[in-house]
Parts: structure tokens; sequence; C-alpha cells
DNA sequence: TTATCTGCAAACGATTTGCGGCAGC
DNA sequence: GCTGCCGCAAATCGTTTGCAGATAA
């Protein structure tokens, strides 16, 4: 397996062993397109190398996450959904009611990301926001989120 | 106990029954201030009533949640956070490392609720929108989330 | 009366952890 | 060879659910 991808040298430079694990799980994860569940990082890696275990790959994703290679958003259900971190800016309107998620452009969100650095000195992590709220198909017809008693 | 706060008349109008139960629950629900987890409304709720379980806490909020009446966010941690829909707008930057929130003035959002609007067609829950990054203290020396490796 | 609600305890899904053995460096 | 890493299985945490009895309407 190419021992050389991106994300390996970033390992490197943060002194970490590189482990055949390690690599598959690296691989897998620079491949990704959107954004994917450890669950399914998992399903992916076993594809290459089933002996390779969730735990593994969950220690992984922490690993690169605290080493800010990756990022992880919570869109709204119980599961973490991660994505690399320059694989482009990407960010999301999510339904609450059926989940659909938008991609939306980069450059509404500059002015706030240029608000939280120069007034509370906070960087925001443009890289993976999450707005919520209802699509076109599943908006309530009366005042925002007043009728949704059906789907019980 | 006050059977007649505001959630409680609008149970009232959706046609499901006013328990002690859920008199109770809602009853602190209003108090709250700021976001309270499921297990905080319980511990609440449990000085009043201690034989009130915990699932009903969740039942009542999911109840309250397909009527509307309160919102939820997923402050990047695995645990659920409400509050009630109009105690005012308040967003929230959370620091990916210490979890701390920041408070956010409702107007740095409005041009992004309006263009979600008009362009895609996508109703955003302005109540409760969340931005992650790192906080004052725990951003990182070099590019955004480049070094965070001593948390391990 | 009767459909809805409750408490209990067990199930659940995602994630974490303790531990003995293994293997990069 | 030392230390950090792995796989396994059990533990944890927040949340949901099945069921039988209770109760608001």
């Amino acid at each position: 397996m190419a021992e050389s991808n991106e994300l390996i040298d970033k390992l490197r430079e943060f002194g970490v062993r590189i482990t055949p694990q390690r690599a598959i799980i690296l691989e897998v994860i620079e491949d990704l397109t959107g954004h994917l569940t450890a669950e399914e990082i998992f399903a992916e890696v076993q594809k290459i190398n089933a002996y390779i275990s969730l735990a593994t790959v969950y220690r992984t994703l922490d690993l690169l996450k605290s080493m800010g290679l990756i990022s992880e958003a919570n869109l709204g259900s119980a599961t973490t959904y991660y994505a690399v971190r320059d694989h482009g800016t990407h960010h999301h309107a999510v339904c609450r009611v059926c989940h659909k998620t938008i991609e939306l452009p980069h450059e509404l969100f500059e002015p706030i990301a240029d608000a939280l650095r120069t007034k509370a000195n906070f960087k925001a992590d443009v890289n993976h926001l999450v707005v919520f709220g209802w699509c076109e198909s599943c908006a309530p017809q009366t005042e925002c989120g007043e009728n949704h008693l059906r789907n019980n």
C-alpha cells in the first residue's frame, strides 16, 4: 500500500508510529469524498484488511482529530461524521425532519468567521459548519416549527 | 402546581394529556435559562417529585420537540442540549478542545438565514446555531488546528 | 370506559477502555 | 529492546423501548 500519502507525512511530523493499520485507515480517509461515520470508515478499511478492529479506527480518528487533520460534525443524529480538513470547505444545512443535508457555499460564512475572530477571539472551524432547520419539503406551513406532531 | 403556564396551554391545543409528570417537567423547562441536558432536567424534576422517571423526561422532551416548542442542539459532545424556543435567540461558538461555549449575537446570522431562505428554500432554525472552533486559550499557535497533540 | 401515559428494567448504538501480547523505531 | 500500538471483549454513556399497570379525559 502507498506508504507516502499526505496524511502519513503529517503523522511522521508528529512523531507517531506508522503502523500498517494506520496506513490503511489513512488511505481510506484520504480517498473519502463526503462525510463518513466511523462505522463506514471501518467497513471500507475491512475491505482492505479484515483484521483491523473498530477500536483502532476510533483511536486513529481520535489521533487525527487531535492533530487537526480531520474535523468532525454532529449532524443532528447520535452519530459523528468525519471529514478531511482540506478537502475543501463544506458547510451544511441539515433538515431536522428528514435529515437531508444541503451543501452551502463558503462565502456565506466568511463574515461570521471574521466577526468571531476579531470580536470574540475565537477561531471558527470554517471547514465544517452546520445549520439546522427545515428543508423545502419538510417545512411546516405555519410559523417555523409549530406543527410537527404527525411524525410520532 | 401552576397548571396554566404557556407550554401547558400549547399542549392542550395539541390535544395531548396534561399529566402531573408533564406539568412538572414543563414547569422546570419554562424556568430554565440556558441549555440543559435531559439529565439536568431530570435532576431538577426530581427535586419536585422523586418518582418521575428519566424515560418520561425523554418522552416529554420528544413530545415538545415534535411540537416545535423546544429546540435541541448537539454541542459537540455525545449529549443533546435542549432550550425553549422563544427564550430569545442564542447561538454558540463551541471550542473543540475545552468545550467552552460563547454566546453569539443574533445579527451575525441574519444574512445566512436570509440567503438560505431565498436561495435554497431552507428554513434555518435561527434559534439554535452552533459553530465549532477553538477558543482564545485553546487556539493552536500554528495554522488553525495543527498542533493539538498534547491532550492525549 | 378507554386510549394514552407512566415506571421499570432491559435493550440499544456509538464510543471508550483495560489488558496482555505484538511490532515499529 | 523499549514504548507505543493493537485486538479483543467488556464497560460506559446517553437514549429508546416493551410491557403491564395506572390514570386523564
